[in-house]
RNA sequence: UCCUCCUUAGCUCAGUUGGUUAGAGCGGCUGACUGUUAAUCAGUAGGUCCCUGGUUCAAGCCCAGGAGGGGGAGCCA
């Protein structure tokens, strides 16, 4: 007989039919002349409660061997259960013993545990139910992505992993190299010899696709990228990975606000998405670590977001009165108590801030005609802070090498990106969405190390 | 990297002014129980008090160094 999922025996409702299930057991409670079991195969958050009479054939042998952990298979009629808490249970026939999980040992018990103990055992954690929703919600955001992007005609672009140039400016740098490391090539000057590496030259992990998306969006029109990227950036925080997921579209012919208006409807998308697909999830995240995730969502999805420029959002910050640690003034960059007073206090919704002071961004950042500012715009989001950063592109290749120049990076390195603004160049703009952020911001998880299945973070790559 | 807090049983934590044999709840195990659902009830086992060094008649407790973790900040997504 094929397997039934437990999800679709809930949905379906089969009663009085005769289905197999297979999971793993999360209690067993026993008393003289029966035992439940409560299974769980991942397909849904809820379990499947197995009555096993004692007088099935070969009870004492296999209910002795099934304990919390364990991985079976159940043989059995659905029948209309006679308890509350559940609609359906299985009465079973057979029972088969997959795998054992030792009680004395199996370190996840029936109660709850600290999410800080469950990140030592991350090859396990899935198996409880939180993360088992974390996943689940992981899943259908990464697939929402897919399903935005594509319904309007953008192609799904893989830009390189590998990156043979340290021009993306995003942050430190992880190198890719086979040299030994026990004795290292060097030139005359003590420099290392890359022309012996690999790739003949130094060559990193990447840390952002945009340059290469760029070059994509200016003949397809519109594109996204959706895959890891690298920060050796020595970030010890809820909020950072040193491995994380980066979602960048890239859109030719959007300005400033076409972008924003992508990010916002992108969004809102995504959290309608969560809604649909993982409802159970979500109410289960709500009921147990934050009683205002379901209302934030909500909130988000049918508001729009503020938007006003930084040169507005420092006159409120000056005017409002508070007292920050960090002082406000043009030209600095926002610190994380300045977003979050805007966001949390005084819009007390999700804010677009746009044009930045040059000075603060990035060099192919599209220069405003006051000279002064660039096209820059970033989402920020209560409790999370800077979920987006995007801009429109600097397209006139006279302008790019201006700013090149003077931020004095090595123009040879940016010769083939500055080719698209030499050959058909167009007005186009794009953006960033952290993956991990944005999960942080639907599951409601407080540690961007409970969000991705195996966290990479200064000082540990484990598992 | 900086600030700050923490580390005692499998887990979550108490542990008084430095004083004899370090406790609880949960989990595990044994037993009871005819519908439980974080089952209930009774019993029971379980300890490198993070590591190293120091102070002291005596250290889980005080001091120094180290390791690991949490929260906050910076950097950013």
């Amino acid at each position: 007989m094929k397997r039934s999922k437990i999800k679709s025996l809930f949905q379906d409702a089969p009663i009085q039919t005769r289905v197999v299930v297979k999971g793993w057991v999360r209690t067993k409670r026993e008393s003289k002349t029966f035992s439940f079991l409560e299974l769980n195969d991942g397909s849904t958050i809820r379990n499947l409660q197995i009555v096993a009479d004692a007088g099935m054939p070969g009870y004492d042998e296999v209910i002795r061997k099934i304990s919390t952990g364990a991985c079976i298979a159940a043989t059995g009629m659905l029948v209309a259960s006679q308890g509350k808490g559940q609609s359906v249970e299985l009465q079973a026939e057979s029972l088969e013993v997959y795998g054992t999980a030792d009680p004395e040992t199996y370190p996840l018990q029936k109660k709850g545990h600290s999410l800080e103990f469950l990140r030592e055992i991350a090859h396990l954690r899935v198996r409880t139910n939180t993360f088992g929703a974390v996943y689940r919600l992981r899943n259908a955001m990464a697939y929402g992505i897919h399903q935005f992007f594509q319904e309007k005609g953008f192609y799904y672009v893989h830009t390189p992993i590998i990156t043979g140039s340290d021009t993306e400016g995003a942050g430190e740098m992880f190198s890719v190299t086979t040299l030994n490391l026990k004795n290292i090539p060097l030139q005359e000057n003590g420099a290392i010899d890359f022309a012996s590496d690999f790739f003949e030259k130094h060559t990193h992990l990447t840390v952002s696709g945009q340059l290469n998306g760029e070059t994509a969006a200016l003949a397809l029109s519109d594109i996204y990228t959706f895959g890891p990227t690298f920060r050796a950036e020595n970030s010890n925080t809820g909020r950072h990975l040193a491995e994380f997921w980066m979602i960048e579209p890239e859109m030719a012919f959007y300005d400033l606000n076409d972008n924003a208006d992508l990010a916002e409807e992108f969004l809102k998308y995504l959290i309608s998405y969560a809604f649909q697909t993982c409802q159970e999830d979500l109410e289960f995240l709500n009921k147990m670590y934050d009683n205002e995730l379901i209302s934030r969502l909500q909130f988000v999805l049918n508001n729009p977001f503020k938007r006003l420029t930084y040169t507005e959002a420092i006159d409120i910050l000056t005017t409002c009165g508070k007292k920050f640690e960090f002082p406000v003034g043009w030209g600095t960059d926002l610190q994380s108590e300045h977003e979050r007073y805007l966001v949390e206090q005084h819009f007390k919704c999700p804010v677009i801030l746009t044009d930045y002071p040059r000075d603060i961004k990035a060099f192919y950042m599209r220069a405003n005609e006051d000279g002064k500012t660039v096209r820059a715009m970033d989402v920020l989001f209560p409790g999370i802070g800077e979920i987006i950063g995007g801009s429109q592109r600097e397209e006139r290749l006279e302008a790019l090498e201006k700013r090149i120049a003077e931020m004095q990076l090595p123009a040879e390195e940016y010769s083939w990106y500055l080719d698209t603004r030499r050959y058909g160049s167009a007005p186009h703009s794009g953006f960033g969405l952290g993956f991990e952020r944005l999960l942080l911001f639907v599951t409601g998880m407080a540690n961007i190390r409970d969000v991705i299945p195996f966290p990479r973070t200064p000082g540990n790559a484990s598992f």
